[in-house]
RNA sequence: GGGCCCGUGGUCUAGUGGUUAUGACGUCGCCCUUACAAGGCGAAGAUCCCCGGUUCAAACCCGGGCGGGCCCA
């Protein structure tokens, strides 16, 4: 019994001690580079990472095989928020609070306490990564490189500074992620509110945020409501502060909404910014970072938000202006730890130009080989909306500083490339003194930026890191561009899309050669999961319940690029595998024991040149597939052929020959080309089966270090024939089991070679000659598609119909003799399918027909 | 609202124009046949989401609809 907990373990402690898994900087062998996702350092393995990792892994272990120098590192991303907040969390303070490198050390210390976890979490999903080539993202040897990248393109003009609105926490006084906003059902009053027209008349319009009419800049409708038709173009006067602003009919405003008039503001929401954007209105600042109302409120200045709200409400009402409230549900914004109402306002933040490198972009990830190729669309589809740049400032701490240094003047800074280049670590303007004394400009004070990077711009340079760049002009020269960047479609506009813009502008050239790109794992329900959902599933669980190889064998069976449920039945379906595969060798390795002597192939049972040239077939198909990335087909062309083809068939038919030269020929080159096919995606069984069978053989000290296996030969005949005498000594088995008769002779009419496993498995006379007494009935005929179809066209339905419709065995004399005939179509063999019955006369005889095989059982 | 993807027996899934539609899990029946009962053999179970079109021929191609997912606005 195979005890995969105790197995599993015990080979991957073998790897990681022979240290099987390295990258040889020095070996001439072509190089497959991997641009691993860095793990990030924060969490559980989710079985999503479970499953992607897996699938980098296949590709691993199979590019191994097939003789590269594999750089496959070992990469953790220790950046950004998420782990801020753990900290805050553990130690019940608050980052604002906490002086800023007493902060960014306790983060590093909780990120370092996790890698070991995530490291062990690795190896026993039987991960194949080198921890000889390794980096995490916080680290001053990382954060340098991002810094020389960055400076790079700040060199080259890509960096500029300029007001840009940030979601802000009022409370915390901090800019916060689009991930740390929660949503929020809360109940609130639409206002509808009179405006005067300039013109002649007055209109309607609803908003929940009467506060913010000193900065309104427009009012809008929807170009087809015709309530509204005459109004467009036309001029309002804003309440209370009086300013004119345009009429203008947008797609974007919903008509059922309110009263089908909105008021565009500077800043309410984001649907204002898009429209900020579209109509080039101002930036204008009605509240400020505490949340207070500015001076363009007028008298409600330095009111809170809320406050002004209601004062402003009280004004209207007194005016007359308030036609109505009604209450409304509405999804609120709000900061996830304090639940204060997010505002958008407009802070001084740096940015990387994008907008013009579009076109560039679009040409760098033409020249990258997409997997699935309908991925690229989705990039293109987010270059192409793109409008405005890359914000890549952040107001916190745990990220690389932004190495700027600016004077009073707005003059900005950057260290020498040179000089940081000789540093071993990164630099921190909040610390380090800056790069020169005054700003050589004006002579004014400089001083050092207190932003950092978005994380983005850290992961966006793995390439560049993993490639030795600026460091190791020769390593470069080898490893850039990588072969494979791995991810998932959820980042192809962060990830994917910043790596290419990042690389391409600082080296000239793509990040990779291949881009792949995986699906999600959804719950078993086909749901996201979710913990306040019930439906997460546990990786480690999964592990320990059925083994690593069957949750690698479920990973296997997700097609590339679609998302695909958890599925239990796979992963018991992979325990099923191992244990076959396992008794599969248990049983090959005794016959084999001894081993083998090579033996001239014409030697061979017709039966074995049928299974190697099966064999040949399904090699160069999963090769194939390989190729391609898709170790789903893969794993099935091999699972079916090691399951319904090798063991239900030739091991049966063979086993009372096992002690043949051929046989045992057979069996091991075929069982041990399976075993590899198998090592890229079940690594652990494979091992064994290797170490407990074949090693003293083969030599290698293990078969993920061995090569992948070549076709053997194929022989068209034993392989046409080969399958037929399979379903014909299946079909006897069959009868067999289902009689329990004893067999005397069997008649076989059809086949003439192999015909000694016949008889040796059944124990019994083969011949060939079938009685003359024994008359042969066509049991069906039925039309050949494939040949009537295409030879045919219009006139194949009659025919078909003609030959559906027909007695069989007139039909097949008419044929035969060259009668068949409809609409001028003479009926031949070959746009028929036959089967055939022999009905005995006299003795006691079976027929069995399979496929054109006449078998008769006496 | 936009882009991309998906919709196949009870459940999940393969299948990009031509057999009797693949396989798994589950269910039922027979069998401990010298690796494996976590196995073997067999059975039941499908209007291939709906409507139209193209074609001699559609699960597959085209158009429209319905339902779901991811990303974006």
């Amino acid at each position: 019994m195979y005890d995969f907990k105790e197995r599993e373990a015990k080979w991957q402690d073998f790897w990681e001690k022979e240290k099987i898994y390295r990258f040889d900087p020095k070996s001439d062998k072509p190089i497959y580079s991997i641009d691993v996702p860095p793990r990030y350092a924060s969490g559980k393995l989710h079985i999503g990472h479970a499953v992607h990792y897996a699938h980098i892994d296949f590709i691993a272990r199979y590019k191994r095989m097939r003789g590269y120098n594999v750089f496959y590192p070992l990469c953790f991303d220790v950046n950004g928020m998420p782990i801020e907040v753990n900290v805050e969390k553990k130690y019940g303070i608050k980052m604002r609070e906490t002086p800023r490198q007493e902060f960014i050390k306790l983060c590093e210390e909780f990120a370092n306490a996790n890698i070991g976890e995530m490291i062990r979490q690795f190896k026993i999903l039987g991960e194949a990564m080198d921890p000889s080539i390794y980096y995490q993202t916080d680290a001053p040897y990382y954060r340098r490189i991002t810094q020389l990248s960055f400076i790079k393109m700040f060199e080259k003009g890509l960096v500029y500074k300029a007001k840009h609105p940030v979601n802000w926490c009022p409370r915390c006084g901090t800019a916060i992620a689009d991930a740390e906003i929660e949503y929020q059902k809360r109940k609130t009053k639409l206002n509808y509110i009179r405006f005067k027209l300039e013109e002649d008349g007055e209109i309607t319009i609803a908003t929940t945020r009467p506060e913010l009419l000193c900065t309104c800049q427009m009012v809008a409708v929807h170009p087809k409501d015709e309530r509204y038709r005459d109004f467009v173009g036309k001029h309002a006067i804003v309440p209370i502060y009086g300013q004119k602003v345009k009429i203008v009919a947008d797609e974007k405003v919903d008509p059922k909404f309110g009263s089908g008039v909105v008021m565009i503001c500077s800043v309410g929401d984001k649907d204002d910014l898009e429209w900020i954007y579209k109509y080039n209105l101002q930036f204008l600042e009605g509240i400020n970072d505490k949340g207070e109302m500015t001076s363009l409120a007028g008298k409600y200045a330095g009111m809170p938000v809320e406050e002004a709200r209601k004062a402003i409400i009280e004004d209207l009402r007194k005016d007359g202006l308030l036609i109505k409230q009604e209450e409304i549900e509405q999804n609120v914004g709000v900061c996830w730890r304090c639940h204060t109402p997010i505002e958008l306002i407009n802070k001084e933040q740096w940015f990387i130009k994008i907008k013009d490198l579009k076109e560039e972009m679009k040409r760098t990830a033409d020249e990258v080989n997409w997997y699935p190729e309908w991925m690229k669309k989705r990039l293109y589809q987010w270059i192409d909306s793109l409008e405005w740049d890359w914000v890549v400032s952040r107001q916190r701490y745990f990220a690389t500083p932004i190495p700027i240094w600016e004077c009073e003047n707005g003059h900005a800074f950057v260290p020498k490339f040179e000089a940081l280049l000789k540093m071993n670590r990164h630099v921190d303007p909040t610390v380090d003194p800056p790069p020169y004394d005054k700003c050589p400009i004006c002579g004014a004070p400089l001083k050092g930026t207190e932003d950092v990077f978005d994380t983005w711009v850290d992961s966006s340079i793995s390439p560049l890191y993993n490639t030795f760049w600026a460091r190791d002009e020769e390593m470069f020269k080898k490893l850039y561009p990588m072969s494979l960047r791995p991810q998932s479609h959820d980042i192809i506009r962060t990830w994917a899309f910043y790596t290419i813009l990042r690389c391409k502008t600082v080296t000239g050239e793509k990040p990779w050669k291949d881009i792949f790109i995986d699906g999600f794992i959804l719950a078993p329900d086909g749901r996201p999961m979710h913990t306040s959902w019930g439906n997460v599933v546990d990786p480690l669980e999964i592990i320990d319940q059925y083994g690593a190889d069957a949750l690698r064998f479920f990973a296997a069976k997700c097609t590339p690029g679609e998302d695909t449920p958890f599925r239990y039945k796979d992963t018991i379906r992979g325990r099923k595998v191992v244990i076959k595969l396992y008794n599969l060798g248990k049983f090959v390795g005794n016959v084999i024991k001894d081993g083998i002597t090579d033996i001239p192939h014409e030697k061979l049972h017709f039966m074995d040149r049928w299974i190697i040239s099966r064999y040949s077939n399904v090699v160069e198909e999963v090769t194939k597939y390989m190729d391609d990335y898709r170790y789903d087909r893969s794993i099935k062309e091999v699972e079916n052929f090691m399951w319904n083809v090798f063991a239900d068939h030739y091991v049966e038919m063979v086993k009372y020959r096992l002690n043949e030269d051929a046989t045992r020929y057979t069996l091991y080159h075929v069982l041990l080309g399976i075993v590899k096919m198998f090592a890229p995606i079940m690594p652990h069984i494979a091992e064994e089966i290797y170490q407990e069978h074949y090693r003293q053989f083969e030599g290698e000290k293990s078969v993920h270090l061995t090569s992948w296996p070549e076709p053997i030969f194929v022989d068209e005949k034993a392989l046409m024939m080969g399958d037929k005498m399979k379903n014909v000594i299946a079909e006897i088995r069959r009868w067999r089991n289902e009689e329990k008769e004893s067999i005397e002779e069997i008649i076989v009419e059809g086949i003439s070679e192999g015909l000694e496993d016949i008889a040796g498995i059944f124990k019994c006379k083969v011949s060939t000659e079938i009685e003359s007494e024994v008359e042969e009935v066509i049991s069906s005929i039925q039309p050949n598609f494939a040949v009537i179809g295409p030879r045919y066209r219009e006139k194949a339905k009659e025919i078909v119909n003609y030959i559906k419709s027909s007695e069989p065995m007139q039909l097949w004399e008419k044929i035969k003799n060259g009668d068949a005939e409809i609409s001028g179509v003479k009926l031949t063999e070959d746009m028929i399918k036959v089967q055939r019955e022999k009905r005995y006369k006299g003795r006691k005889v079976h027929a069995l027909s399979v496929d054109d095989v006449l078998v008769l059982i006496l």
